[in-house]
DNA sequence: TTAATAGTAAGGTATTTACTTTAGTGTCAG
DNA sequence: CTGACACTAAAGTAAATACCTTACTATTAA
């Protein structure tokens, strides 16, 4: 229903390389803003924008101390995607190792159970 | 380097509910295109552009036979998407157990070990 | 052969992105 | 107090998205 909502803005905050060169920065430990910039080819307010885009969606969150804003990250949206992909997974897993097994029994000569 | 584009194309792809929805659809099984534009509340064209993203991102393949395209997932395509995510979530679990192991330590009345 | 079916091509539109530059606002160091 | 610093707000732009409608092309069925 609206967990839709939730997963579009976290697939869409993880299709993009600088977003996803934020989180593989702050998995290495939390960081201020103008540190997760300094690498990437763009403006400071565009990354700053990019740390919107993951805040939104729940990927990471900061907080002011001073001037500088410290960002984090926030590991259980993740597992939110992780949970949609590895369910689709095992799903067409499981339909694929039937068709295998079916596949083998074709082969053993067997076939003596009627496809209904 | 370009596994970069890959993924932008993968979770792009995944976000929008549409292009899930068909997904989930497929894991029970092959589909031609009408039947997985039915339930979807768009246009058959558009259907077919949504269509066209995920045989882009790899996630599905389509072959035509007489005047009908049936599609199928693509299993190994998900699972750079999954990769990517499971590395990450390794990366930071390390790090917030490391965290953890050491305010338990703290608690316990340890810091033995000058934490250099 | 004709008519319905299944898909495709083309073109148009409103919205959303991913940036930019410029101009601030608070905070801290000297 | 003053200037450098870290960030934020605003406004504008080019390109990409997600749709639409309206043709059109094959294929199959009657």
């Amino acid at each position: 229903m609206q967990r839709s909502q939730e997963l579009d803005r976290l697939f869409h905050a993880l299709a993009d390389p600088a977003r996803r060169a934020i989180l593989e920065r702050l998995g290495r430990g939390p960081a201020p803003v103008s540190e997760l910039a300094k690498p990437l080819p763009m403006s400071l307010p565009a990354t700053m924008q990019h740390l919107g885009v993951l805040e939104a969606a729940g990927l990471i969150r900061s907080q002011k101390v001073g001037r500088t804003r410290t960002c984090a990250i926030e590991p259980q949206a993740m597992s939110r995607a992780e949970q949609w992909i590895t369910a689709r997974r095992r799903e067409w897993e499981g339909r694929l190792d039937r068709l295998d097994d079916y596949l083998k029994n074709l082969e053993r000569g067997g076939d003596r159970h009627g496809s209904k």
